[in-house]
DNA sequence: TCCGATACGTA
DNA sequence: CGTACGTATCGGAC
């Protein structure tokens, strides 16, 4: 029903558009002679326009996915297609200027001197352009040697000769001089919305002289915008006045001494300015154009290319404007174009056999459909889509053999398939004793690659955005109607959507994939590893819950004497949970000092507390945090304690395309934030337990890999000859940059750097460390002096980043995993700013967790091929959790090493600490 | 019931 | 004015 609502809601602005499209039509029928027989041109100059939409539109607002701004584009082509809608001309063309001297400059060498710069988030768009314009089938022209003007004026002096009707598009107003009962000029008023027509009325109402002698009256006036002084104290109506007295400049030339006053003298001082202002702004109309005015007869654009491009910049609003324009079906009606097939129920085992024949091993798209449980959600059938056929196959209704058929399939590694989402479908499926394997695209982590900070990777979101296909939202929702006793054959036809669209979104991110050079990140990396985070999600880790039961019991009698005690100081019960209530208590009625200002007033968070307690050492304080630590542990225990499954382990659900640097992130629940710094929370860790039949939990992790992969990358010899001779890393960078012998580097000495080293991987500013050290920005400041005069490499090496960022629009990992930061080139000094930091950090986190991530596939390889009972489950970014069956300790120890340690070759190498024990609070080191 | 803001846990 | 995440709670908006 709400899919029903939301076509009308999409469909309704267009329709009216098209029918008001319709009605011009009509209105302009009752005169077809005056169409027919005389033809209309419509010449556009196309950098002028260009630059009028740039400066219209905010850049900000208009970028692709991949960082291209595209305000020029969309400005030029929404205004194109306005012209061709309103004007109807019957020939159409764009002329552009080329970056080679024209004739005017070589006249005069500051010829439209003293103009700014290009902006950069200009850059690329004249060729974006000119791409729209061919896709349009519309020709562009330019001349070496010649503005566009001068091409423009070619044509427009050729077309009227010929009875044609002419319209000159353009932001210069020397196009005024070839006004005629023929010719007109739109000329934009305000942006590139709003372009009058300029006849030679409305040039005469304007300028006050008729447009043949415009340019004699440029000249005298002269134009800022071409750096051509005129006469100074002269403007349009002088200008006017002389030019009608004298019947033009050469009537003027002729009188000049007779021209009195101030004026008169300043005419005669700058005459040869005017002079070659007139000898400039004269536009050439006999040009040798290399195409004639046939060839600009308006053709329909050219779909495939217009659908391919507009996709490209995200023009979904144009697309549907033109394809109206032109009365083309618009592609993303549901169910149109891109129906899905029909499908047949196949649950008879030599159907099923025939028609996985008959696939003859071509790709299919799997589409799993679920049914809701009490626990969660099972699978109650498939959907498989080619190219050429689609099936549903409902497992209940199959008997053993067909079972059998199906399942073999599944696993079968030569038989492709396409699936979204594969981890989820793998699990399902593993759920009824089938094993999915051969998977050759996951649409979800394609789409993720292609763009990694996408917030939605759902389907039908990609469909839309991609493909431009409304998709029959999820099977889930199918399964929900079916609960509502629908009759039984709706949950396959929009499985069967589903698959079609991924198999649909599969082809269609083929290409982008390669072009991102994200194809061996997706075959060789993320895909394997789908199926192995699958593995560890169904495996989960055992856990003691009367543990879990134990620390909830301390955390509420903390909770409860804190907040008691908390509660007598100040003398009243409040929520000690609500920042407003505690900032009324301690800003209001206490009157402690103000904190951090917060959008809501003063910041109560645990550095301004702790703060507070510096300076005024009140116990309310105290008793405060004190609570809020004990509650935030209760909450993790608590969650933990409601996560435990039927099998008393936890299996959380890693998430492959949410954090935009590469890293995995782990959801329901997060057990990658579980607490170990604290004492108290590190006993949370201790309800992590290995499981029965198995030894020992053992964890690997990487020990400072990211400031090595820093050393890697920036080749900074320093860094790379600490690492190289497995000092203690801190200990060595402070002995260099405080000139001291290594043993004589202090604690203080060294947590600064620590700080330091680690806040560099973040874009850490010297204020930002002052803070946090609690030191003087001018010291913070030296102190970064010193680190990078000892590791200049490493200084070079993030400048590099961010500068080659802005370059591209994208940062690159170790395997070319890419992250796209349009905000680099933004105008708001915060928005770049953010976008600088995230630069200098993605590189370093994003290989990071590449290598873990290579590493996990290594891992889980030799456990599997070695025949070894051990497993993986928990991945937390620099660090893996094993559980590990009785005698294969030393065997699996032998293997996390070698792989973690080997899953990248750095000019540094990869140190890995390992420890086991029996939680997973034991097994740390 | 939803959502932004705040706070806080991890790497 | 340090990156990347997930989750819980509060309290205002709906």
């Amino acid at each position: 029903m709400s899919q029903t609502n939301q076509t009308v809601q999409i469909d309704d602005p267009t329709s009216a558009q098209g029918s008001a499209g319709a009605a011009a039509e009509t209105a302009a029928a009752p005169a077809p002679l005056d169409t027919l027989e005389r033809s209309r041109l419509l010449v556009v100059d196309g950098h002028s326009m260009a630059f009028r939409a740039f400066y219209a539109l905010p850049a900000e607002n208009f970028s692709t996915d991949t960082g291209q701004h595209t305000n020029a584009v969309y400005g030029f082509t929404a205004m194109l297609i306005n012209l061709l809608r309103d004007q109807k001309p019957t020939h159409v063309a764009v002329a552009f200027d080329l970056d080679t001297p024209t004739f005017r400059d070589t006249e005069y060498s500051e010829y439209k001197g003293g103009r700014s710069r290009t902006p950069e988030e200009f850059h690329g768009q004249i060729d974006l352009i000119i791409k729209v314009l061919e896709a349009m089938r519309i020709p562009t022209l330019s001349m070496e040697g010649f503005e566009a003007d001068d091409v423009l004026a070619t044509l427009a002096v050729d077309a009227a000769n010929r009875g044609w009707d002419v319209q000159v598009v353009s932001g210069d107003r020397d196009v005024f001089q070839l006004v005629n009962d023929r010719v007109t000029v739109l000329y934009p008023k305000q942006g590139v919305t709003n372009i009058p027509q300029m006849d030679a009325k409305a040039v005469e109402e304007k300028y006050f002289v008729p447009p043949h002698l415009y340019s004699d009256l440029a000249a005298l006036v002269g134009e800022t915008a071409d750096n051509l002084p005129g006469v100074p104290g002269v403007g349009p109506k002088t200008a006017a006045k002389w030019i009608l007295k004298y019947g033009g400049l050469d009537g003027i030339l002729e009188n000049l001494d007779s021209i009195g006053g101030k004026v008169g003298g300043a005419l005669r001082e700058n005459i040869e300015n005017v002079k070659r202002n007139r000898r400039l702004n004269r536009l050439l109309t006999d040009l040798e154009l290399p195409v004639n005015l046939e060839a600009m007869a308006a053709q329909r654009p050219d779909r495939d290319t217009v659908e391919d491009l507009f996709d490209a910049l995200q023009f979904n609003v144009l697309r549907k404007r033109l394809f109206d324009l032109f009365g083309e079906e618009e592609p993303d009606v549901p169910g149109q174009e891109m129906a899905p097939p029909e499908h047949q129920v196949l649950t008879d085992a030599a159907e099923l056999k025939g028609w996985f024949n008959g696939t003859n091993q071509a790709t299919a798209a799997v589409q799993v459909v679920t049914r809701a449980t009490s626990g969660g959600e099972e699978a109650v059938g498939v959907a498989l889509v080619t190219d050429t056929a689609a099936i549903y196959v409902p497992f209940e209704e199959l008997d053993a053999d067909a079972e059998r058929v199906v399942g073999d399939w599944l696993q079968d590694l030569h038989a492709p398939k396409v699936v979204h989402d594969f981890k989820a479908a793998y699990k399902l499926l593993s759920a009824r004793g089938f094993t999915l394997a051969g998977e050759v695209d996951d649409t979800a982590i394609s789409g993720y690659l292609i763009q990694p900070d996408r917030r939605s990777y759902e389907l039908a979101d990609l469909s839309q955005v991609h493909l431009k296909l409304t998709l029959a939202t999820s099977t889930a929702a199918a399964g929900g109607q079916q609960a509502l006793a629908l009759e039984e054959e709706d949950v396959a036809t929009p499985a069967v959507a589903a698959a079609f669209a991924a198999l649909e979104l599969s082809r269609h991110f083929a290409g982008q994939l390669v072009e991102r050079g994200a194809n061996q990140l997706l075959a060789g990396l993320e895909l394997p590893l789908s199926e192995v985070l699958a593995r560890m999600e169904l495996t989960g880790i055992s856990v003691a819950v009367d543990g879990l039961d134990r620390l909830y019991d301390d955390f509420s009698a903390t909770m409860a004497n804190t907040s008691a005690e908390a509660f007598r100081i100040i003398g009243k019960e409040i929520n000690l949970g609500s920042p407003k209530q505690l900032q009324a208590v301690l800003f209001d009625e206490l009157a402690l000092p103000k904190t951090k200002k917060i959008k809501t007033g003063y910041s109560t968070d645990a550095d301004a507390l702790t703060d507070l307690i510096v300076k005024t050492g009140h116990p309310f304080l105290e008793q405060l945090l004190a609570h809020r630590d004990a509650s935030k542990l209760r909450q993790t225990v608590e969650g933990l304690r409601k996560s435990v499954a039927d099998d008393g382990r936890i299996h959380t659900t890693y998430v492959q395309t949410i954090a935009a640097t590469g890293r995995l992130s782990s959801m329901n629940p997060n057990l990658q934030n579980i607490p170990i710094r604290s004492d108290e929370g590190r006993r949370i860790r201790e309800a992590f337990v290995v499981g029965p039949g198995y030894e020992c939990l053992m964890t690997a992790d990487y020990s400072q890999i990211e400031m090595r992969i820093m050393a890697h990358l920036s080749g900074d010899e320093g860094l790379i000859q600490a690492f190289r001779e497995g000092e203690d890393l801190h200990r060595f960078v402070g002995s260099s940059i405080f000139h001291v012998a290594p043993e004589d580097v202090t604690t203080a000495m060294r947590s600064k750097v620590k700080a330091m080293s680690y806040g560099l991987v973040y874009g850490l500013s010297s204020f930002g460390l002052s803070k946090q050290l609690a030191i003087s920005v001018d010291e913070a400041r030296t102190l970064m002096g010193d680190y990078f005069d000892r590791f200049g490499a490493v200084r070079d090496y993030l400048r590099g980043i961010v500068e080659q960022a802005r370059k591209d629009g994208f940062t690159s990992t170790i395997e070319g995993r890419r992250r796209y930061l349009p905000d680099l080139s933004s105008d708001n000094r915060q928005l770049r700013e953010m976008a600088e930091r995230a630069a200098l950090n993605a590189p370093i986190q994003g290989s990071a967790a590449d290598i873990i991530k290579k590493a996990m596939l290594g891992v889980d390889d030799q456990l599997r091929s070695r025949g070894l009972v051990s497993r993986m489950l928990l991945q937390v970014h620099d660090e893996l959790v094993l559980e590990v069956a009785p005698g294969e300790r030393e065997e699996v120890e032998r293997i996390v090493r070698t792989e973690m340690a080997g899953a990248a070759d750095l000019s540094v190498p990869l140190d890995v600490s390992v420890g086991t024990g029996t939680s997973w609070h034991e097994a740390a080191h």
